[in-house]
DNA sequence: ATAGTAACTATGATAAGCATAGTCGCAAGC
DNA sequence: GCTTGCGACTATGCTTATCATAGTTACTAT
């Protein structure tokens, strides 16, 4: 009973991606993980994920070092979630997708303003960058860190909502 | 028998974008048309995948208009599959995987010279972009159609095998 | 002593994935 | 004109993964 064909060791990056990564669950937790949720119940709130999926997946995040996990408190220990600069530099990958869902697949009602769902501000100059790569006020090459992320309001009651249910 | 949520009409464009791509076949047959191929049976010999899962996906990206199907000859009728505008732009977000993985995760053994297993060369100035989303010799934004990609050979001699096996 | 919270694990039913085999329309060779 | 072969799938049957729900553990707060 040959098993699918593991493609952590191809040569094609794509690949190796695709192995990880190619998953709707984790593209959700990385999602979670971006906006700042740590604990594992808030992060399985957010995506509607099973508790057992969520675990074996932040599992399998963890074992790649793409996430860490440490305890917050003893007694009793609790643990949260966060990206190791592995996991950081992901962000571009993620933006990436943000930014073509945003160009191709809009959702009417977004905002008001029609500029999607979310605004990004590079910190350092204060410019809106849109869904650029590059600044465009100071043509700084932009990752994770240099913005900060301002949801919509839709966006914002939507994750309310599904927190709050 | 609740089937799990669906994403497509989320505000969130992560969660957009994880619906239709947050799967292993789909980046992998993403990739394959990228490289070029168009038909059916390469594109199951380079990914490995099963054909009713080919099918199916294919099926879905072309409902999602990121794939095109047209038959390219009558008698017997025989389809390629290609990449619409709006799965043409999907270049930068699977180069922003690329990018990724060639920096986190990479396999021993690639090539000779540490490069990666691709480069990719700035059509207009004749640049070597290394990783960046814009080219380093003339600054301009890097998208589909003004880059020539070259594999290694370590890459191209594995995907040689594939398609022979 | 009871209720509540955070972070999971266990269980059974449903759905998806995978390998193999088979189909359909045609064209070319014998 | 009958078989062989190709390209592009579809059908079948088994294995694996996912989902919803419930339960567990280890505490704190009342």
């Amino acid at each position: 009973m040959p098993r699918r064909a593991d493609l952590s060791n191809t040569f094609c990056p794509i690949g190796r991606f695709a192995e990880i990564m190619g998953d709707r669950a984790v593209l959700l937790i990385l999602r979670d993980l971006f906006f700042g949720i740590r604990r594992f119940d808030g992060i399985q709130a957010s995506t509607g994920l099973g508790p057992q999926i969520l675990a074996g997946r932040l599992k399998r995040l963890e074992q790649q070092q793409i996430v860490e996990r440490c305890a917050y408190q003893k007694r009793p220990v609790r643990y949260e979630y966060s990206l190791t600069d592995k996991g950081k530099d992901l962000f571009n990958t993620l933006y990436a997708m943000r930014n073509w869902a945003e160009r191709w697949s809009y959702v009417p009602g977004e905002t008001g303003d029609g500029g999607g769902a979310m605004r990004y501000i590079h910190r350092a100059c204060g410019a809106d960058v849109g869904l650029a790569t590059i600044c465009p006020k100071c043509g700084e090459t932009l990752s994770y860190g240099m913005l900060k992320g301002e949801m919509s309001p839709a966006l914002r009651l939507e994750r309310q909502t599904r927190l709050a249910v």
